[in-house]
DNA sequence: CTGCATCCGACCGGATACTG
DNA sequence: CAGTATCCGGTCGGATGCAG
Protein backbone atom coordinates (compact mmCIF):
# COMPACT_ATOMS: atom_id res chain seq x y z
CA UNK A 1 0.00 0.00 0.00
CA UNK A 2 3.44 2.55 0.58
CA UNK A 3 5.94 2.22 -1.59
CA UNK A 4 4.01 3.58 -4.78
CA UNK A 5 7.11 6.58 -4.30
CA UNK A 6 8.70 4.56 -6.67
CA UNK A 7 5.99 5.36 -9.87
CA UNK A 8 6.23 8.51 -10.67
CA UNK A 9 3.00 10.28 -12.69
CA UNK A 10 0.91 9.80 -14.12
CA UNK A 11 0.75 6.84 -12.06
CA UNK A 12 -0.92 7.93 -8.66
CA UNK A 13 -0.93 5.81 -5.77
CA UNK A 14 -4.09 4.45 -5.92
CA UNK A 15 -3.67 3.23 -9.23
CA UNK A 16 -0.16 1.49 -8.20
CA UNK A 17 -2.27 -0.51 -5.66
CA UNK A 18 -4.76 -1.79 -8.19
CA UNK A 19 -1.52 -2.78 -10.50
CA UNK A 20 -1.61 -6.94 -8.93
CA UNK A 21 -4.95 -7.06 -9.91
CA UNK A 22 -5.17 -5.46 -13.59
CA UNK A 23 -1.54 -7.69 -13.96
CA UNK A 24 -3.18 -10.82 -13.20
CA UNK A 25 -6.44 -9.86 -15.49
CA UNK A 26 -4.00 -9.49 -18.16
CA UNK A 27 -2.12 -12.04 -17.74
CA UNK A 28 -5.19 -14.42 -17.78
CA UNK A 29 -5.45 -13.44 -21.55
CA UNK A 30 -2.26 -13.29 -22.37
CA UNK A 31 -0.31 -15.03 -20.35
CA UNK A 32 1.08 -18.21 -20.35
CA UNK A 33 4.47 -20.16 -22.60
CA UNK A 34 3.20 -18.98 -26.17
CA UNK A 35 0.58 -16.50 -26.28
CA UNK A 36 2.49 -13.59 -26.59
CA UNK A 37 5.42 -15.47 -28.91
CA UNK A 38 2.58 -16.63 -31.15
CA UNK A 39 0.75 -12.51 -31.29
CA UNK A 40 4.35 -11.10 -31.67
CA UNK A 41 5.24 -13.95 -34.94
CA UNK A 42 1.65 -12.69 -36.43
CA UNK A 43 2.56 -8.95 -36.11
CA UNK A 44 6.06 -9.31 -37.68
CA UNK A 45 4.91 -10.88 -40.32
CA UNK A 46 1.82 -10.51 -41.65
CA UNK A 47 -0.55 -13.44 -43.31
CA UNK A 48 1.02 -16.58 -41.72
CA UNK A 49 0.13 -19.88 -42.32
CA UNK A 50 -0.14 -22.26 -40.03
CA UNK A 51 3.08 -24.57 -40.83
CA UNK A 52 5.25 -21.38 -41.23
CA UNK A 53 4.23 -20.11 -37.49
CA UNK A 54 4.86 -23.87 -36.27
CA UNK A 55 8.65 -22.77 -37.78
CA UNK A 56 8.63 -19.33 -36.63
CA UNK A 57 7.32 -20.10 -33.03
CA UNK A 58 10.56 -22.50 -32.34
CA UNK A 59 9.46 -25.43 -30.13
CA UNK A 60 6.14 -25.52 -29.80
CA UNK A 61 3.98 -28.51 -31.15
CA UNK A 62 1.35 -28.51 -33.94
CA UNK A 63 -1.41 -29.48 -31.67
CA UNK A 64 -0.72 -26.37 -28.61
CA UNK A 65 -0.29 -24.06 -31.66
CA UNK A 66 -3.54 -24.97 -32.71
CA UNK A 67 -4.85 -24.71 -29.07
CA UNK A 68 -3.31 -21.79 -28.92
CA UNK A 69 -4.74 -19.88 -31.72
CA UNK A 70 -8.31 -21.24 -30.99
CA UNK A 71 -7.55 -19.09 -27.46
CA UNK A 72 -6.22 -16.29 -29.12
CA UNK A 73 -8.91 -16.34 -32.00
CA UNK A 74 -11.98 -16.29 -29.33
CA UNK A 75 -10.02 -13.40 -27.21
CA UNK A 76 -9.94 -11.72 -30.52
CA UNK A 77 -6.13 -11.48 -31.06
CA UNK A 78 -5.92 -13.61 -34.12
CA UNK A 79 -8.19 -13.97 -37.51
CA UNK A 80 -8.59 -17.19 -39.13
CA UNK A 81 -9.02 -16.98 -42.81
CA UNK A 82 -10.05 -19.84 -44.73
CA UNK A 83 -8.99 -20.14 -48.53
CA UNK A 84 -11.76 -22.95 -49.79
CA UNK A 85 -11.63 -22.24 -53.46
CA UNK A 86 -8.07 -24.26 -52.95
CA UNK A 87 -6.99 -27.97 -52.63
CA UNK A 88 -5.44 -28.48 -50.25
CA UNK A 89 -7.13 -25.88 -48.13
CA UNK A 90 -4.82 -23.03 -47.59
CA UNK A 91 -5.49 -21.54 -44.11
CA UNK A 92 -3.64 -17.87 -42.91
CA UNK A 93 -3.92 -16.24 -39.30
CA UNK A 94 -3.42 -12.98 -39.49
CA UNK A 95 -3.36 -10.24 -36.48
CA UNK A 96 -6.04 -8.22 -35.45
CA UNK A 97 -6.43 -4.54 -34.83
CA UNK A 98 -7.23 -5.21 -30.83
CA UNK A 99 -3.86 -7.56 -30.53
CA UNK A 100 -1.75 -3.61 -32.19
CA UNK A 101 -3.09 -2.46 -28.48
CA UNK A 102 -0.67 -4.34 -27.04
CA UNK A 103 1.91 -3.18 -28.45
CA UNK A 104 3.06 -0.96 -25.66
CA UNK A 105 3.32 -4.35 -23.36
CA UNK A 106 5.69 -6.17 -26.47
CA UNK A 107 8.06 -2.86 -26.58
CA UNK A 108 8.69 -2.76 -22.82
CA UNK A 109 8.97 -6.55 -22.34
CA UNK A 110 11.23 -6.92 -25.27
CA UNK A 111 13.31 -3.49 -24.28
CA UNK A 112 13.57 -4.99 -20.43
CA UNK A 113 14.50 -8.29 -22.82
CA UNK A 114 17.14 -7.05 -24.37
CA UNK A 115 18.76 -4.73 -21.42
CA UNK A 116 18.39 -8.02 -19.00
CA UNK A 117 20.40 -10.09 -21.58
CA UNK A 118 23.27 -7.66 -21.69
CA UNK A 119 23.28 -7.38 -18.47
CA UNK A 120 23.49 -11.33 -17.88
CA UNK A 121 26.52 -10.78 -19.98
CA UNK A 122 28.44 -8.81 -17.94
CA UNK A 123 27.76 -9.70 -14.77
CA UNK A 124 27.21 -13.00 -13.59
CA UNK A 125 24.75 -13.15 -11.12
CA UNK B 1 10.19 -8.73 -41.30
CA UNK B 2 7.66 -6.04 -43.32
CA UNK B 3 5.33 -4.49 -40.85
CA UNK B 4 7.32 -2.82 -38.37
CA UNK B 5 5.31 0.58 -39.45
CA UNK B 6 2.96 -0.10 -36.76
CA UNK B 7 5.42 0.45 -34.38
CA UNK B 8 6.92 4.67 -33.93
CA UNK B 9 10.49 5.71 -33.21
CA UNK B 10 12.53 4.93 -31.44
CA UNK B 11 12.14 1.74 -32.05
CA UNK B 12 13.71 0.78 -35.99
CA UNK B 13 12.38 -1.79 -37.74
CA UNK B 14 15.69 -3.56 -36.83
CA UNK B 15 14.72 -3.65 -33.27
CA UNK B 16 11.11 -4.76 -34.18
CA UNK B 17 12.07 -7.69 -36.00
CA UNK B 18 13.94 -8.63 -32.76
CA UNK B 19 11.62 -8.22 -30.50
CA UNK B 20 10.29 -12.05 -30.38
CA UNK B 21 14.11 -13.39 -29.56
CA UNK B 22 14.29 -10.96 -26.63
CA UNK B 23 10.58 -11.46 -25.20
CA UNK B 24 11.38 -14.75 -25.39
CA UNK B 25 14.18 -13.60 -22.79
CA UNK B 26 12.62 -11.41 -20.93
CA UNK B 27 9.11 -14.60 -20.20
CA UNK B 28 11.97 -17.02 -19.85
CA UNK B 29 12.89 -15.24 -16.59
CA UNK B 30 9.58 -13.36 -15.57
CA UNK B 31 7.22 -15.92 -17.47
CA UNK B 32 5.01 -18.38 -15.92
CA UNK B 33 1.91 -18.09 -13.77
CA UNK B 34 2.86 -16.39 -10.03
CA UNK B 35 6.68 -14.64 -11.21
CA UNK B 36 5.39 -11.25 -11.70
CA UNK B 37 2.60 -10.92 -9.51
CA UNK B 38 4.73 -11.83 -6.55
CA UNK B 39 7.33 -9.15 -7.75
CA UNK B 40 4.17 -6.71 -8.09
CA UNK B 41 3.22 -7.87 -4.36
CA UNK B 42 6.69 -7.21 -2.99
CA UNK B 43 7.16 -3.90 -4.41
CA UNK B 44 3.75 -3.00 -3.20
CA UNK B 45 4.49 -3.39 0.24
CA UNK B 46 7.59 -3.09 1.82
CA UNK B 47 9.52 -6.25 3.68
CA UNK B 48 6.75 -8.45 3.80
CA UNK B 49 6.49 -12.23 5.38
CA UNK B 50 6.17 -15.74 3.95
CA UNK B 51 2.84 -16.08 4.94
CA UNK B 52 1.60 -12.52 4.68
CA UNK B 53 2.72 -13.38 1.02
CA UNK B 54 1.21 -16.03 0.33
CA UNK B 55 -2.29 -14.39 1.77
CA UNK B 56 -1.71 -11.89 -0.91
CA UNK B 57 -0.70 -13.33 -4.45
CA UNK B 58 -4.21 -15.07 -3.72
CA UNK B 59 -4.23 -18.87 -5.08
CA UNK B 60 -0.57 -19.90 -4.24
CA UNK B 61 0.35 -22.77 -2.34
CA UNK B 62 3.22 -22.43 0.32
CA UNK B 63 5.52 -25.21 -1.88
CA UNK B 64 4.68 -23.33 -4.90
CA UNK B 65 5.60 -19.59 -3.30
CA UNK B 66 8.74 -21.66 -1.93
CA UNK B 67 9.82 -22.22 -4.62
CA UNK B 68 9.69 -19.12 -7.12
CA UNK B 69 10.58 -17.62 -4.66
CA UNK B 70 14.08 -19.02 -5.27
CA UNK B 71 13.84 -18.63 -8.34
CA UNK B 72 13.57 -15.07 -8.26
CA UNK B 73 16.10 -14.67 -5.39
CA UNK B 74 18.29 -16.54 -7.99
CA UNK B 75 17.95 -13.69 -10.32
CA UNK B 76 18.22 -10.98 -8.53
CA UNK B 77 14.05 -10.42 -7.78
CA UNK B 78 14.31 -10.58 -4.26
CA UNK B 79 16.21 -10.60 -1.22
CA UNK B 80 15.96 -12.72 1.51
CA UNK B 81 16.40 -11.34 5.21
CA UNK B 82 16.64 -14.03 8.20
CA UNK B 83 16.05 -12.27 11.23
CA UNK B 84 17.81 -15.14 13.10
CA UNK B 85 18.03 -13.26 16.84
CA UNK B 86 13.91 -14.67 17.48
CA UNK B 87 12.39 -17.82 17.99
CA UNK B 88 10.41 -18.50 16.30
CA UNK B 89 12.40 -17.49 13.15
CA UNK B 90 11.26 -14.48 11.48
CA UNK B 91 12.09 -14.26 7.45
CA UNK B 92 11.35 -11.19 5.37
CA UNK B 93 11.31 -10.66 1.58
CA UNK B 94 12.24 -7.48 0.26
CA UNK B 95 12.04 -6.26 -4.05
CA UNK B 96 15.76 -5.48 -4.93
CA UNK B 97 16.72 -2.51 -7.30
CA UNK B 98 16.88 -4.94 -10.18
CA UNK B 99 13.20 -5.63 -9.60
CA UNK B 100 12.55 -1.91 -10.30
CA UNK B 101 13.81 -1.81 -13.90
CA UNK B 102 10.38 -4.09 -14.57
CA UNK B 103 8.54 -0.45 -13.87
CA UNK B 104 8.06 0.12 -17.36
CA UNK B 105 6.70 -3.92 -18.13
CA UNK B 106 4.33 -3.69 -14.96
CA UNK B 107 3.04 -0.42 -15.71
CA UNK B 108 1.95 -1.12 -19.17
CA UNK B 109 1.05 -4.27 -18.35
CA UNK B 110 -1.02 -3.47 -15.57
CA UNK B 111 -2.47 -0.20 -18.20
CA UNK B 112 -3.29 -2.99 -20.74
CA UNK B 113 -4.96 -5.21 -18.46
CA UNK B 114 -6.86 -2.31 -16.82
CA UNK B 115 -8.15 -1.03 -20.42
CA UNK B 116 -9.33 -4.77 -21.32
CA UNK B 117 -10.70 -5.41 -18.18
CA UNK B 118 -13.28 -2.79 -18.92
CA UNK B 119 -13.28 -3.85 -23.20
CA UNK B 120 -14.74 -6.96 -21.51
CA UNK B 121 -17.49 -5.59 -19.81
CA UNK B 122 -18.77 -3.12 -22.43
CA UNK B 123 -18.19 -5.88 -25.91
CA UNK B 124 -19.09 -9.11 -24.85
CA UNK B 125 -16.40 -10.76 -27.93
C1' DC C 1 -1.38 -28.79 -45.98
C1' DT C 2 -4.13 -28.18 -41.80
C1' DG C 3 -5.36 -29.83 -38.41
C1' DC C 4 -8.12 -33.32 -34.81
C1' DA C 5 -8.21 -37.89 -32.00
C1' DT C 6 -6.00 -41.00 -29.20
C1' DC C 7 -2.58 -42.91 -26.36
C1' DC C 8 0.46 -42.33 -22.73
C1' DG C 9 4.46 -40.73 -20.01
C1' DA C 10 6.21 -36.65 -17.49
C1' DC C 11 5.64 -33.33 -14.47
C1' DC C 12 3.13 -29.76 -12.09
C1' DG C 13 1.18 -28.75 -8.10
C1' DG C 14 -2.52 -29.60 -4.13
C1' DA C 15 -3.09 -31.81 0.45
C1' DT C 16 -1.21 -33.35 4.37
C1' DA C 17 2.02 -34.14 7.78
C1' DC C 18 6.18 -32.96 9.74
C1' DT C 19 10.65 -30.16 11.40
C1' DG C 20 13.31 -26.32 13.39
C1' DC D 1 6.28 -18.98 11.70
C1' DA D 2 8.73 -20.71 7.60
C1' DG D 3 9.21 -23.81 5.17
C1' DT D 4 10.27 -29.18 3.53
C1' DA D 5 8.99 -34.21 2.34
C1' DT D 6 5.98 -37.36 0.56
C1' DC D 7 2.16 -38.92 -1.71
C1' DC D 8 -0.62 -38.78 -5.61
C1' DG D 9 -4.21 -37.17 -8.97
C1' DG D 10 -4.72 -34.18 -12.87
C1' DT D 11 -3.19 -31.96 -16.57
C1' DC D 12 0.18 -30.83 -20.15
C1' DG D 13 2.02 -32.02 -24.10
C1' DG D 14 4.89 -35.22 -27.35
C1' DA D 15 4.22 -38.93 -30.80
C1' DT D 16 1.62 -41.09 -33.96
C1' DG D 17 -2.08 -41.90 -37.03
C1' DC D 18 -5.77 -40.29 -39.68
C1' DA D 19 -9.19 -37.05 -42.17
C1' DG D 20 -10.69 -33.24 -45.16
Amino acid sequence: MEKCTDFEEPFTAQRCSQSLSSVEDALYVIGGKWKLKIIIALQEHGNIRFNELQRIVAGISARVLSNELKDLELNGFVKRIVHAEQTPVVVEYISTDYSKTLKTVIMSLSEWGRTHKRNIREDVF
